[in-house]
Order: structure tokens, then sequence, then C-alpha cells
RNA sequence: GGGCGUGUAGCUCAAUGGCAGAGCAGUGGCCUUUUAAGUCAUUGGUUGAAGGUUCGAGCCCUUCCACGCUCACCA
């Protein structure tokens, strides 16, 4: 569909018909730049205090050329303040027509437009009111900006409601992220931390001897998690292929081919419900140690999350949504059986079958969906009653073997498996066990789960024949994990939605 | 998928069923140290889309679209 320029896009389209004729490139290839914004003003300072403590009466002459967006234009007759901003910061411009000429001097003026990127070199200097700038003695388009940045300056109303108005839309927020990011200095922020986070993430895993590694993402057979896929097709092939819904399978496949500690840090895909803490897509982090339990991963887990905040926050406190979480080991550790037990009064170890704690549940007049199986049950208990209380990080453990296909159950109590949830905010943040390397057993939860969701073909958990044969040369004993780190980024940035923390979170199409 | 809500100028928002407005930005002036400058003037609208009710619809009704919140779903 061809683009219509609004009004305001048409003038900015004048302006560059009229440098073209004047023979300015309004999209020149070449930059110049001596110095980022945030250089020119630290080697400005130091000039000064060079100056001030040698006696000096005016700094070492300190020339640079910048480059950056222009954010604010101040245009007052003979002269004109501004300022452009780059990767680092903002630094004022200072124009002059005596030192320009009136023909440069108009021409900026005139021609130039919040949001262009421009080229200016001069000298820095102080103004009057102590900033420092740079007094531009030349200049250079470097790129037009045909639309406006979807920005307005502060309203005053009745001289006392000052807002700075900027773009708040959401849709268009995410639509337009490029805009969101230029306009809205804390959004970039939120990324910096993203990218803090995983690094700190890759960091600890590194130096523990953890090895990253790379599995595919479009799968023959999808597995590891119960959730729907998104289907694809290889036309040469002619074969249907998955996009990953977890790289648990893979990863435990390397511990046979004796990579004692993985870890993979990439993209899953979930053909499933959007939310707040949902995203079709997501990134997640999955680990897995050879001879060590679900004990030692929870150790290794509470270790983990507070290092991230350590090195991306600088403290081991974050604020999530108005609370104050302390994330300093130890974390809180209570049983699934004992969570639940406090919160519903119903002792889940008491009640083996799906019909006896479906009963249970009734008397305590707690909603039973009919014909749940019982960990269906138990995990509507935690998502309902449990969960959104564990603001402080808690581990819950212990859980029910059939919720769990891919858990070891613990020695002497079949129906449990090694297995913890890591709490916090309310919200779910990762999921680990002892993994399950007895290859016959593994078959027989297999065939389970293929018979528990036969009625609802969606879940059904499919058989990974490969996985089997893997396990069948021998997987040694290890703990595994797995982390939403969107999840964790919205901790480290305090953001209330998984659309804040991931850059281009999937929109329904626009109708054309 | 269900419920509730929102959608008006580039941005942020007004407007009892009765002339579609403001601030900022934009445009044209004035202005040689401003601070998201000041000042005078001024342009800009298919009110998300389509249909309906009405003398008259931004407002009421119906359908559709998108977004937000929420429920369902979601190991």
């Amino acid at each position: 569909m061809a683009n219509e320029y609004t009004n305001l896009e048409r003038n900015r389209l004048e302006k560059l018909e009229r440098l073209r004729a004047g023979g300015i490139e309004p999209f020149p290839t070449r930059t110049e730049r001596t110095h980022t914004s945030q250089e020119a003003i630290r080697q400005f300072e130091a000039a000064e205090a060079a100056a001030k403590s040698t006696g000096e009466e005016t700094p070492a002459v300190v020339p640079a050329t910048l480059a950056g967006r222009l954010r604010s234009l101040r245009a007052m007759g003979k002269i004109t303040f501004a300022h452009i901003e780059d990767g680092e910061g903002r630094v004022q411009l200072f124009l002059r027509a005596n030192d320009l000429g009136q023909e440069q001097f108009d021409l900026f003026n005139r021609e130039f437009d919040l949001g262009d990127f421009v080229q200016a070199g001069g000298e820095m200097f102080r103004t009057r009111t102590g900033e420092p700038t740079l007094k531009v003695t030349s200049f250079r388009l470097l790129a037009k900006a045909i639309t406006p940045l979807p920005a307005a300056k502060d309203e005053v109303v009745d001289g006392q409601v000052v807002r700075h108005a900027t773009l708040a839309d959401p849709e268009t927020r995410y639509r337009q992220r490029y805009a969101d990011l230029v306009v809205n200095p804390h959004v970039r922020q939120i990324f910096q931390r993203r990218a803090a986070t995983i690094r700190a993430l890759r960091t600890f895993l590194d130096q523990r001897g953890f090895i990253e590694v790379e599995t595919p993402i479009l799968q023959p057979i999808y597995g590891g998690a119960a959730a729907r896929p998104f289907t694809t097709h290889h036309n040469q092939l002619k074969q249907d292929l998955y996009l990953r819904i977890s790289f648990e399978l893979y990863l435990k496949r390397l511990t046979v081919g004796m990579f004692e500690r993985v870890y993979e840090i990439g993209r899953d895909f979930r053909n499933e419900g959007v939310s707040f803490k949902h995203n079709p897509e997501f990134t997640q982090l999955e680990f897995y140690w050879s001879y060590a339990d679900y004990l030692q991963v929870m150790d290794m887990t509470e270790q983990m999350v507070n290092y991230v905040a350590e090195q991306v926050l600088g403290t081991h406190r974050i604020q999530f949504r108005g609370q104050e979480i302390d994330l300093t080991p130890p974390w809180k550790r209570l049983t699934m059986r004992d969570g639940l037990l406090d919160v519903t009064g119903v002792d889940i170890d008491a009640h083996p079958t799906a019909e006896s704690l479906a009963a249970a549940m009734r008397q305590k007049e707690l909603p039973v969906k009919p014909g749940a199986a019982r960990g269906k049950l138990i995990d509507s208990m935690l998502s309902e009653y449990l969960e959104p209380n564990l603001i402080q990080p808690t581990f819950l453990y212990d859980y029910p073997r059939d919720l769990s296909p891919l858990a070891k159950s613990k020695p002497g109590n079949p129906l449990t498996v090694e297995r913890f949830e890591g709490f916090l905010g309310g919200m779910e943040l990762c999921n680990a066990f002892t993994e399950l390397n007895d290859p016959l057993d593994q078959e027989q939860r297999f065939l389970e789960m293929g018979r528990e969701y036969e009625a609802d073909d969606d879940e059904r958990h499919p058989m990974d024949e490969d996985y089997l044969q893997a396990m069948r040369y021998g997987m040694p004993p290890m703990g595994g994990f797995g982390m939403g780190v969107d999840r964790l980024a919205m901790l480290m940035t305090d953001s209330d939605s998984i659309r804040e923390v991931i850059l281009f979170p999937h929109l329904r199409n626009r109708e054309e």
C-alpha cells in the first residue's frame, strides 16, 4: 500500500527538495564525528579543571565535531540554541549568524527540523547559564527526518500543570518501537538492563564451567513442555516441522555425549494465549548439570538471580510492582504439599487419586474442573491460591509425578518427583528438577501422558523415540533448570508487562 | 474465545444529541546567552471503518477492526 504523507511530512519533503536544489545532499554517505556528546563534555571539563589548577584564565581549546539527532531548537533572531542527542546523551549547540554567515545561519533555521540527524563542528565553551556547549562553526545534514517524532513539548495549564507529553499510546509504542525508543529514554534503559541481565546470566554460568550450545529451533518432534507448537513445513524434504517449545530434550542428549554442563539462551515458541506474562515467542534459559540434583540446582538458582540483580542494579533488594523483593539467599523453601495445605487446607498427600482429591477440594468449597487429572487439580490450586501470594522469593518443591513426565521420582515416594519452581513477585520465574534418566521409566511416562491427553489431541505429549534412544546409551544423573528470561527482565526493570521488555512484541495485523 | 473499557489534529487531551476545540509541534513575522525560551499572527479533522435512529450524531443503536484491562486457556 502506498504511503500517504501528512501535511507535516509534505512540509519536510519540500525542505528536502529545496536542499537538493541548493546542491545539498540530505542523506550523505560519510560522517566526520570526532567525539560523542559525553566525550566532548568530559574533555572540555577536563580542560577547565586543568586551567583552574594552573591559574590560566581560559581553558585550552577543545575542538569537536559531533553527530546526533536534533531534539530541541530555540531560534532567537541572530542566534540559535539547539540540542542534539546521540547514544550517550545530549549536548547543546550554539549557532550565531556572525560565526556562520547569514546564509548558512538561515539555512539551518529554515531547513533543519527536530528529528534530523546533523553533524556540527566547532569549539566547546560554557554558556552564561553554565551549560557546556558547542559553538558551531560548521554543520552538515546527515539524514533528513521526513516524519516528525511523535513527541510534544510540555504543556503549561494555568501556569501550573507542566506535562512533558510524549508518545504514550501502547499500540503505537509497540508497533513503532523505533519511535518509542527515540522519544522515551526510559524505554532504552529497559533494554539496556535486559542486555545486562542476559550478559550476567552468561557470565555466571561460564564461570561455573557451563558451555553454551545451540540446538535446533526447527524440530521434527516437539517436546520438553506441554504446549501447543507452531507448525511449519520444509518444502524440499516434504516434512512438517515444529518451532521448539523448549530446549530440554536436545540439551539432555548432550549430557549423554559427555558435555557435563550445558546451557542455552534462546527463543521458544508456544502457540497459546497472549497476556501480560505470555508472548508467543519468548526467551528461555535452560541449563543441565550432570551429577547434580534439584537441591544443588536450587542453591545455584538463588545465587544466580541474586548475582544478576547485583550486576544489573547493584543491589539485592529490587522494587517490583510497588513492593520490595529481597533476593538475598537463602530463599524460602516450601513443599508443595505444605504450601497448599496452608492456603487451602487440602492435604494432597492424603489423596493419591483424582477422585479423592476432587472430593476433598469440594469439601473445602474450592472450584473443581470436572474430569481433571490429579496433576491438573493440584496445578489449579497452585496457580489460584498460592502463586499470587508468593511475593518474596520462594522455592516450591516436590511436585506430583503426573505433572512432571521428565522429572525423577523421590526415592521411596513414586507419586512425588524431585522438582521445584521458583516464585517471586506473584509470578513463576523458573522450573527445575532432578532429571529422569531411566529410559524404561521415561518410555512408560510418555505412554501415560499420551493416554491422559488422548481427549485433547492438541496437548498430547508426543513420543520422542530418538530421545529414548539417547537415554538408552546411558544418561548421567543431573539437575536441569529452565527460566523465562523475559520475566527476569521484568523483575530487573520493574515492568508490569512482558511487552515492555520485548522489543517487538507480537500484535495482531492491522486491517488494510 | 467471553466480559469491561478505549479509539477525536503529528503528540497529549477537551467537547449536555446542537458551529469539532486547546496546549505543544508546524507555517509566517519579531528577537545576539536560551534551557522542553519569549512574543504576534496563522495552517491543520473522512472524530478507527461501515450501516442505522434523529430535523440534527464525536456523543445513541448494530456490525466490524485495533489496542488496553480482565476471565478462560497456558507444566
